[in-house]
Order: structure tokens, then sequence, then C-alpha cells
DNA sequence: TGTAACCACTTTCAAAAGTAAAGTATTGGG
DNA sequence: CCCAATACTTTACTTTTGAAAGTGGTTACA
């Protein structure tokens, strides 16, 4: 078998796992919002463009499960509900940089 | 207004777009198949594992007209078509490292 | 007293995106 | 003559996403 210099399904299949976790639409908006501290459900809606509410819930329940993110309730009236980076979360910071970087000289 | 740190629309709606370039499902691993050098149609197909025809066809197509990559056809027979990234599309391999690293340390 | 608004969702239904599988055109080899 | 190989295209179907309205509890305003 000829050596193409790809593990077919170490290396490839590693980033699908990647992309199933913050590759989806929103997610990667969503960390960025959180970048700079904890946000509550309707901060995040205002604060990302375009999103709707049904994305919104999906993604952040999607992140929860995966450790990206941490949901803290608090019982106020009306209910407040914080969301925050975890510590797997906010070590994202330097691969959105980077393709923030790429962004700002490749597109637009 | 207080200001939350976030330029709502000049740096979120970046992403969104950077986002609309490479956040395909199958753009990254494209990319990264294409990081060790030109490709051809079946052999990307054959390199990332659960893709289907029309959805690489799609891709590629998309990320040509992005200037992603690049498409040369050879008038052989079979037909011979290589796909390449371009300058733009190479500078990218920070950014997926990047991502690849986080994931190492991260997820599976 | 009514009504409007805030918050954090949930529900519904249509539209868009993705998947699977088969088909197309060309030609060289057994 | 039939099969294989290449680079797609087409069709039919499933899944995901989007837009919009609704829920339930409370408080502020007139």
């Amino acid at each position: 078998m000829k050596d193409n210099g790809i593990k077919k399904c170490e290396e490839k299949c590693a980033l699908q796992e990647i992309l199933g976790v913050i590759g989806g639409k929103w997610s990667m908006s969503i960390i960025y919002a959180l970048f700079n501290g904890k946000k509550r459900f309707s901060e995040l809606e205002r604060l990302i463009p375009n999103i709707n509410t049904r994305m919104l819930v999906k993604e952040l329940k999607n992140m929860e499960a995966n450790g990206i993110v941490s949901r803290k309730i608090f019982a106020t009236v009306p209910p407040t509900v914080e969301y925050t980076l975890t510590t797997k979360g906010e070590k994202l910071e330097p691969s959105i940089n980077e393709l923030y970087k790429w962004g700002l000289e490749y597109v637009g």
C-alpha cells in the first residue's frame, strides 16, 4: 500500500470528531461571545446576529453535553441562566483567533 | 450603552462570514487532505471517510468559487482532474492545526 | 384592573441541506 | 462483448435548520 502521507482514519476521523463538537454553524460564534465572560441566554441572542432561539438552545445543550460550556441557573424572577466556558472551552481561544486572523486577511 | 467588549456586527459577523467559506461539514477535511499536495477527485473520495460524491463535488465547487482550491483538468482517458490548495487555502494550515491540537487534548 | 414586557425556553411546520444509490460518457483490456 | 476506471450528475429520500408563534411565571406601568 502506497503511503500518501495521511493516516486515513486516525487523523481524518479525528477532525470529523472535532467538527462534531465545535463545527456547527453557530458553535464558534457562541464560544467567541463567551470569551469575555459569562453571558445570559438573552444576551447571547442579542450578541449573535441572526441566530434563532431554537438553534441557540440546541447548540448550548450540545456544548454543555460536550463539556465546553457550563450552565448555572438562579432562582430569580424572572429566571436567570448564566452560560460560561469551561477550561476545555477556553482552550479554543487560540484556534478561533487563528481562524479569525485568516478571515481578516482573506475574507470580506 | 454599556460596552460589553464585543463589537456586535464587526467581529461576530466576520466569524459567520469565515464559516460560510470553510464552515461546511466537509470543508476542513478536504483542506486537510490537500495540505500534503494535490489530489485527484477519486483520491479525495478515498481519503475522506464517509463523504459522498455529491457533497465532495459541492464542497469543491464552493471552495473553488471562494478561491481556496484550484482545479486543473487533463484531457486524458479516463479523465484526470487535480485539486490543489491556493495560497489562500494553504494559509489555513495554522488554524486547522490549532484546532487539531485542541482536539488531541480534549476530544476522543 | 388591565396590559405590556421580560426571561428562558418549547413547539410547530416549511425550507434547506445532506445522504444513498444508481446513471452518464469515454475507452482500454481480457 | 463485458467489465473496470474516472469524474461527475441525477433522483429520491431523510435529517437538520429556520421562522414564527406560544408557554408560564412575574413585575412595571397607566
